[in-house]
DNA sequence: ACCTGAACACCGTTCAAGT
DNA sequence: ACCTGAACACCGTTCAAGT
């Protein structure tokens, strides 16, 4: 009894899914129609092409990449090194953030998409910055320091090895001290 | 008057450079065929299928990505400190690892890929704890200090805004000072 | 207003047939 | 031994026709 009929925010959710779980080339119109119990003719109606159906996926990646994350960080714990900790924990088995390499990727190839990784690690760096600034004394090379933690970030999120008995919360927790300890000049 | 004929590595070759210009998807195999001047189904007389073509130019990567760069920087340069440097150059603009993203992208799919990238973060990472080994009297939490300089390199390949007015050489500059000074507790 | 169904293009894969 | 050419499947895109 269910209509067949499907919204664009229907399309867009099916697409953040795949997109997340196999990168940009899983979102394809017609396995994403089947799965909606839809013909692709249909998603036409709502779309130019595939492309803009990424776009509109790339949208709620963004919020849920940056301001989500931020949110739920914030709302969990105020000591700024618990956030890290915490924002560290999150992005690193959060599945929103499974496109992350994919879309980094494809930022090569697109100059759109590279605006939004930059908006995105931006709005990211100001706010490990923040977290930094709450946490040290110095402002000493604030801005190399949160460079710093952020790349260490976005590097042991990308790298599949681990140093031998050390877990990633581990490595961020000595990063945290090193780089604190680097302010205290 | 040259021979149509093409061997794998003709193959091997292109796919090569497809994979570090555009990627996994950017490795097809009629479009290939038609820069070789050969028909697409020459292509199965000399492998499998497009995922054999693949692998065979993910063995080129690896090799070039790992060896081919430690080789490249330890023939340039003999001190520690200038062969960071040189490594995280090398890394940032490297067409060769054009591909890195892309392939730690598929890597989350393809368990075959993800044991390359596992063998080449292991490598990378000994060859960072050798230099920083080299560089610092103290051996203290070597492990913790190297996988610092390696996730920065990797992080900052991958970041795309950087901090205001600072460069990627001065970046890592400031890192290894920062991760050497870590060292004299 | 939204969807179906048929059509066409592009590419992966197979294979019989050519040299 | 190596390649062509035709065939088929899958998917992106278009569009006339349905409800």
């Amino acid at each position: 009894m269910t209509t067949p009929r499907k919204g664009p925010e229907d399309w867009i959710a099916a697409a953040f899914k795949a997109l997340a779980d196999g990168g940009a080339d899983a979102v394809r119109v017609e396995p994403l129609a089947r799965a909606l119990g839809v013909t692709k003719g249909s998603f036409y109606w709502h779309f130019t092409d595939r492309n803009a159906l990424l776009d509109a996926a790339l949208d709620t990646w963004e919020r849920a990449g940056t301001e989500g994350i931020i949110e739920r960080v914030d709302a969990s714990v105020a000591d700024p090194r618990a956030r890290l900790l915490l924002l560290w924990e999150l992005t690193s088995g959060e599945p929103g953030l499974g496109a992350e390499l994919a879309i980094r990727d494809w930022a090569r190839r697109d100059s759109s998409v590279a605006d939004r990784v930059r908006r995105i690690d931006a709005r990211r760096l100001d706010y490990v910055r923040d977290l930094l600034a709450a946490l040290s004394p110095s402002s000493h090379d604030l801005e190399g320091r949160a460079m710093l933690l952020y790349a260490l970030l976005i590097g042991n999120f990308f790298i599949v090895a681990q140093p031998a008995g050390m877990d990633r919360a581990e490595v961020l927790d000595r990063a945290v001290t090193f780089v604190l300890d680097a302010a205290r000049v």
